[in-house]
DNA sequence: TTCCCGGACT
DNA sequence: AGTCCAGGAA
């Protein structure tokens, strides 16, 4: 059991220390940042928010038009498409009278089902959500953690939720654990898991299978 | 599979 | 000039 999920977080976390994730002042901007970011760097999404911050605001941004809110988020890549993912996902939001606390209401399950019917919401995006805006406990999976426990050398499902569930079936159902698993392991795959590894002085290289012959630095 | 798309880094 | 990045839809 040395190789345990649990084992696994408790490493990244005594070596990184706490992550201290979402990056954002505001609920309203995570779950903003959490459509900006898909497939795009932070620093890109950063500059976007920055343009944004003006009108961060769930009514504003609704009384924006898509090409507006487009032309807002440019430096985030993929615009045009981004700006529809906020305005469908402002229009389920309002449901809610765009009050947070009354979706943390909701169970995980019934949250979860909701998110992924908003066109341009998928299943990380969805679970990014529910964690970092809406406290649920749910196992994140997303590059870093496919490649990650792949290269520890566990065979891990593809399919997204087989994943997801079969980390969690090894976990204890808190919200927080999950906040800052998800975190540690993006921490991990930019410092030392990175597609092309840097194994010197990883905090799981005595639990990984990489070979030695790729440890060039 | 392909398209959507900018910016930092090599 | 080429590569990569907190993806998702058609």
């Amino acid at each position: 059991m040395s190789k345990g999920f649990l084992q696994i977080f408790e490493k990244l976390y005594a070596y990184y220390g706490p992550q201290y994730w979402w990056p954002a002042d505001t609920v309203f901007e995570m779950l903003i940042g959490a459509i900006l970011v898909q497939n795009t760097n932070w620093n890109n999404v950063e500059k976007a928010l920055i343009r944004l911050r003006p009108v961060l605001h769930p009514e504003k941004i609704a009384s924006l038009k898509t090409d507006e809110l487009a032309a807002l988020i440019r430096p985030s890549g993929y615009y045009n498409v981004k700006a529809k993912r906020i305005k469908a996902f402002l229009a389920w939001f309002k449901k809610y009278d765009y009050n947070i606390d009354k979706i943390k209401q909701l169970s995980l399950v019934d949250l979860r089902k909701q998110l992924l019917n908003i066109r341009g919401v998928g299943k990380e995006t969805a679970d990014c959500m529910l964690v970092y805006a809406f406290e649920k406990p749910i196992f994140i999976v997303d590059t870093y953690a496919r490649r990650l426990f792949k290269r520890i050398g566990l065979q891990m499902p593809d399919d997204y939720d087989d994943f997801r569930t079969q980390v969690e079936a090894s976990l204890p159902d808190n919200p927080k654990l999950y906040n800052e698993y998800h975190a540690l392991i993006v921490e991990h795959g930019k410092v030392h898991c990175k597609r092309k590894p840097i194994c010197y002085e990883c905090p799981l290289f005595h639990v990984c299978d990489q070979q030695i012959e790729d440890n060039i630095t």
